[in-house]
DNA sequence: TCAATGCGATAAGTTTTTCTGATGAATAAT
DNA sequence: ATTATTCATCAGAAAAACTTATCGCATTGA
């Protein structure tokens, strides 16, 4: 009665995610018919049909919904398992999944590799850039190992490790350049350009000036920080950039910096990973090797 | 890389438990050679030693531990996805593991199981009687769906809903019959007879009295209610039942009793189960049964 | 000291399970 | 009507897992 299989339970999270037999045999890298068979040998022994075959669509009943949420609870930890063996070998090699959000990873990265590479040269390094809510999805699913975010993000499954604060930067049209800089009041008064929705950068920035974040805007919005620096450039408004962001946008932009007065803005980068991760002790050693990373990145800024 | 197997870690787990190939072997129902082999499998794709094989001897490496500690919760949800197959057949069939404290089992359970198999003709019923440390081991491990129990029991994993409650009755030779019945205080005077170690009953009647429960008492223990009250009828000391038993305890012995004062001493009895079980919602109708079956049975002593 | 015993590993052969490739049946798109 | 797409089925092949027999090693008891 009781032969459930972990096969069986990759094979039908794959269906359960593809909705396609084809597509998810592909994956599981086995032939279609092994699929189907697999998969009905589980809705047999369980009794009950996990999937509702439409003619052109194959989607979960409410009961394997249900059953799926269980079984990616199980695979994340059996995945660990095999984790928690290598990480017994007391050094850290093999795959490592980060991920960083977008106003950190272009400039944090090429240097951040270097250092990683010399460091730990066994390690298989996977990187994903994305916005700070994917990365907490992926981190919860197991499909992630790590990832850098800024904080807080308080989620009582993961541990979180502050790397360094960074203030915001105003950036303003070369011809603004004399101008007194303003203040979080005066700065709403401007015409300021802002990441699309979904940035953490976007929400601190919008939080500094005591702007709403839901509050529809009808400012333009960049999918980049280089985007904005550009429009900057060409007197469209002004914008806010990482102190980190600053020696690469604005390289070849004809555009004037200004710090604010005190108290700056500034956000607290860290790294995040989940509490029952076996990494917990390495991970907290990379967590060391990116804090030197931007440490040196810093310096050399300056 | 990442073929282990349910197999593999069932007989690993039932390695872990027993330190004996054979006898692991045996409780897998498979020979020890097989068992062996898997093992080695595992290790294998593993990469490290999960047992040290003394001379005379299995143990478990310190990575062992942490690997049997995860396989177990891999396993218990594994055992859950098929309960929950077997749950969303609406109707509660198959088996059932249900625990009971001794001091509710001889007197609940007759009628209690002719109630559940009238009501659920298709159950199988497992009862397991013990106290209440043991229960709550055995259902965190998966190995109970339910457990009878006195509230409250304030594990956060758990759900506990209440049955009933039950004063406890003054048990005295049948000479006291005549005597002032004495309060808290004047309890203590006395010679109080109680069960032995580990009864939840006993530290109950212990907090009563105000004494610690802790603390070495040259008094007599018995095992079970009948013994107290066939000590109590020789004349040897005193001692409380609940409300429940007395019909059963007070039918051939030659004892008075007494109801004390108010505020009377008295007990909650409740059902638990893991909020995760699948059976979460049938387990609350079952509770609805239990509690229907122990009010008749008031009803009738009456 | 020397067999006897208990226990786990190994070997060879068999059974069971799982997979592939070919094909069928049903439905939707052209 | 025809073709394409997609999941199910079938037969044979490949892989995995199991069983019985046996080995080697260490401890035990005479």
């Amino acid at each position: 009665m009781n032969n459930l299989t972990l096969k069986q339970m990759r094979y039908f999270e794959a269906l359960a995610r593809h909705g396609h037999f084809g597509r998810a045999a592909d994956v599981c890298a086995i032939s279609q018919p092994a699929l189907s068979m697999q998969i009905k040998d589980l809705e047999g022994s369980l009794g009950t049909a996990l999937f509702e075959r439409g003619a052109r669509s194959v989607r979960l009943t409410s009961f394997g919904m249900e059953f799926a949420r269980r079984v990616r609870d199980i695979l994340r930890g059996v995945d660990e398992l095999a984790d928690l063996a290598r990480a017994s070998q007391d050094r850290l090699v093999g795959r490592l999944r980060m991920g960083v959000i977008p106003t950190v990873a272009p400039y944090l990265l090429p240097s951040l590799i270097a250092d990683l590479s010399r460091n730990y040269p066994d390690l298989d390094l996977h990187l994903r850039e994305t916005m700070t809510q994917n990365l907490l999805n992926e981190i919860a699913e197991g499909r992630l190992d790590t990832a850098i975010v800024a904080l807080p993000v308080s989620e009582p499954s993961l541990s979180e490790v502050a790397l360094f604060s960074e203030t915001f930067i105003l950036v303003r049209p070369a011809s603004d350049a004399n101008k007194p800089v303003p203040n979080r009041e005066t700065l709403r008064e401007l015409r300021l350009l802002l990441l699309e929705e979904g940035h953490c950068f976007r929400d601190q920035a919008l939080s500094f000036c005591n702007l709403p974040s839901t509050q529809p805007r009808e400012l333009l919005d960049g999918s980049s920080l280089t985007t904005l620096v550009q429009m900057v450039s060409a007197g469209i408004g002004v914008t806010l950039i990482p102190q980190m962001a600053v020696p690469v946008e604005t390289r070849s932009a004809r555009v004037s910096l200004a710090r604010f007065a005190a108290p700056e803005p500034e956000r607290t980068i860290g790294m995040i990973w989940r509490k029952t991760s076996p990494f917990a002790l390495q991970l907290g050693q990379i967590a060391e090797v990116v804090r030197q990373s931007a440490e040196t990145l810093r310096a050399q800024s300056l």
